[in-house]
DNA sequence: CATGAATGAGAATTCATTCAT
DNA sequence: AATGAATGAATTCTCATTCAT
């Protein structure tokens, strides 16, 4: 990467990540780009250099931090020695479950910020591997354990929304339960979801 | 009702009503006060002698719709004779489907302006009957068919997750599937969470 | 005129003077809103009550001014006793050569800011009589002396151009001659056009 | 002309042509620096190495438009055999119109981005020979013609004021007439006016 | 010479809110 | 109660110009 390569990519990192922390502390609406900018101490009109609006910002780190959170579990999955599907689907949900529990900010932006339609859309576009959506290696999980589901685009949308709109309540105000509870109730519920799905051919 | 409360009403009907078509098609940041009134054909001022600011609105209208809707299932709900519990809540879920479905305005202006808080909220807050909240209904149907629930508040809460987020997609882009196969998929999940909480004494 | 339509004529009328002082001082390019409103001692927000931008302005401004001197003109004219079409034409053109002569302000602001596409516009929809425009006004100077134009349209139009064109470098600089020198040559040009344009039946 | 002086010239043709169809198309208070060198494909920087501002590329491309226009009517006119000084006028007028009939970009560059004095300023200092301005040539032709002409400058100007406002609305809008009955009008009027100009001794 | 990223002053514009009528 | 003109702070966005590479 050149130097100058190098010096944009700064640039752009001080400017999502000065934004980051405003749009938790006072929301997207009450976040100025003049007070993102004086933040990241860059001048004001360079924002335009690398983004439309506050909004392809907010978009861009959704897109950032979701990522980050699923190579995070995946790398993990990778390290285990886990065989079958449904396992492996708990112990993404589960090591998820534990990253939002240990960065309650992030979650604190996900659910501030988020409508469905953003996150739903994100989580089809994850990159994990080179070229290989989070749905795609997901259905390579399947294939790999020699399951068909039926519908799996449906199935990891309903988890995803099972797990997404439990985790923030639990994580950030313990309710109506605290997290190993809900995991308790949650893994279950998880696993016969996925059986339901399975073709019984 | 006296004349002037009369007037009184049609005038707040008119900013609600002018509200909600604009929320649908722009969003709620970008409505302004004066462009509800303007399409209420009503002065500026006006509006704050019936409203704080937009979000009121907007949290009022939440409130009526997502009431409205709720009465409508539990009206349905009372002219059939279903006894058991589980089948009341897949009445009600089914109910609100087709609700839902005859109504997409609604429906998008849900999943346009909301975050999950603001309906989550909502939910909970909803009167269903005199003083009594869409939850204490729902609790008062379990215990009426003599069944202990763990954790009410928490299966009602995913199940109104699930129904909602798959609802959005489904109904609106018949995406990943059509609404007949929805409720197929969605059923049988249900009536199993509903059994998982129910207590085994 | 009720106080409000009053105060509201009193308003427009201080952001159309302010504006004429300083498109003439500094130009249209070089004057903001901002600095109109404030020597209009008025809120910037005002502006947008009462036009678009700044350009509407400087139209707005063209056609006042344009009107009032034909006015002016055509009152003169009518206390006149002039007769014949050519003479009445060479009594409008002395009478603007006098007016803009002794209003060098006004002159300047027409050269400095005003393409031919505005000025032409602007003399084809001057109102000079109820419903009636300069150009009608014109025709109807014409049918009264019993004469007929071939093309009074283009006659007038270049006779105004005519005139535009020698008035601004002749008063402002008295380049290439003085005023009453470019009468001299002007009229009996002009006298010679409206001839040549008259049917020769 | 040596390989750099060469491609310094290729770069300045390539940012005045460039400017001349952004100048054309959105006017130039809507035509950035950004903008003309982004279409010449050149960096922004590079602009300041040829030109102070736009209105100089502006000025620039007056200049040179105007002299190619009266370069061609000159040759043109000493391909012919013309002795007498006001046909030799009216054959320039005549070329000049149909130049621009034929090039009506460049009419609708010269009426939408020119005031009466940027181009009045022009005219004067055409050159047209080696040292000799466009008014001097001009003055030359009559000499030759054996004719004196009280007040050249002044005849040459309004020739000059009503061809260009009249070519204006005929060329772009066939209005009010065609090109051919404008001349019809146009001739004799600007024969009288330079006959009304020659000294009578 | 040429580049184009960065700057930051400053222009346009919006809009919630107030208040005299 | 209702109105809507007026306000001016706040925000977005543009763009000529500089300068390190």
């Amino acid at each position: 990467m050149g130097k100058i390569e190098e010096n944009k990519k700064k640039k752009k990192d001080a400017i999502v990540n000065s934004a980051f922390t405003l749009f938790i502390d006072h929301g997207i609406k009450d976040t100025s780009i003049a007070d993102i900018m004086k933040k990241a101490e860059l001048a004001k009109g360079t924002f335009y250099l690398y983004f439309k609006d506050k909004y392809e910002v907010r978009d861009y780190l959704v897109r950032k931090k979701a990522t980050q959170l699923f190579e995070n579990a995946i790398e993990a999955l990778k390290e285990s020695d886990i065989t079958e599907f449904d396992k492996k689907i708990i112990f993404i949900v589960d090591n998820l479950l534990d990253q939002l529990s240990n960065n309650k900010i992030l979650l604190k932006f996900i659910s501030k910020n988020l409508s469905w339609g953003i996150l739903r859309n994100s989580i089809e576009n994850i990159p994990v591997n080179e070229g290989e959506s989070a749905a795609d290696y997901i259905e390579q999980l399947a294939e790999e354990s020699g399951k068909h589901i039926r519908n799996l685009e449906m199935l990891i949308f309903m988890i995803a929304e099972l797990v997404n709109s439990t985790a923030h309540s639990v994580i950030l105000y313990q309710q109506p339960v605290e997290l190993p509870e809900l995991k308790k109730e949650l893994f279950p519920i998880i696993i016969n979801m996925i059986h339901s799905f399975e073709e019984t051919c």
